[in-house]
DNA sequence: ATCAAGATTACCT
DNA sequence: GGTAATCTTGATA
């Protein structure tokens, strides 16, 4: 494990790209969060990207509402969605304010503070290697392990309780392309980014 | 006011 | 493989 050089955040410019070239960039880099006072961090290694109202798929789809309207703003905040009556989701929004553009966070592999990742997934400390892989290997899994919640939606990932780290592009033949997951319309757009073999990517 | 669907997960056979 | 859990949202009236 490469060593994490904490001032190296990724700076607002970073999201201004395309949403699809956003997603496959994000691949590698470290999701960090302050949580009551202690470190979580973690390497993204699966990602889609959602377009703006001409993707049938995404929820900007109906254009601007109260839920979506995080998406609506600049790029580099953090979309949190509440579905299913019971999970979260987060996106990083990308593009200039008004696209509607964002990328979903589906699978990350832990790096610091598992402990308490564990704790806030399973609600103790000690847990066997099985249950590491299901710590968030999942978009909503990954919100539970970093506590993000509704109350989140809208940060500044340029701020210093939820950001993302800057670390070396990955090379494209270890990153995989395929279909979005778990949608109903435009399911052919292989919009989704993912690091061969990773054991933290989304079953 | 009412309703159907949802960018998921965990647990069952 | 299948499905229950659970509640907000956006659409329609």
């Amino acid at each position: 494990m490469d060593k994490i050089d904490f001032t190296n955040k990724l700076s607002n410019e970073f999201y201004f790209s395309p949403v699809k070239e956003v997603a496959r960039r994000l691949l590698g880099k470290i999701l960090v969060r302050i949580y009551n006072k202690e470190l979580l961090a973690g390497r993204i290694v699966e990602a889609e990207a959602y377009g703006g109202p001409s993707d049938e798929a995404s929820h900007a789809y109906p254009g601007k509402t109260k839920r979506n309207e995080v998406m609506f703003k600049k790029g580099g905040l953090l979309y949190v969605y509440f579905t299913y009556g019971m999970h979260f989701c987060c996106n990083a929004v990308t593009g200039p304010e008004g696209k509607g553009e964002a990328v979903l966070i589906r699978g990350i592999e832990p790096i610091a503070g598992i402990g308490l990742m564990a704790l806030n997934r399973f609600g103790r400390m000690d847990i066997t290697s099985k249950e590491k892989i299901n710590l968030t290997s999942g978009p909503a899994k990954i919100t539970q392990a970093f506590g993000i919640s509704r109350h989140d939606n809208g940060t500044d990932l340029t701020g210093d309780e939820i950001f993302i780290l800057n670390s070396p592009e990955i090379a494209s033949k270890k990153i995989s392309v395929s279909k979005r997951i778990g949608i109903k319309k435009s399911v052919d757009l292989p919009w989704r980014f993912y690091i061969n073999g990773n054991s933290f990517v989304s079953k």
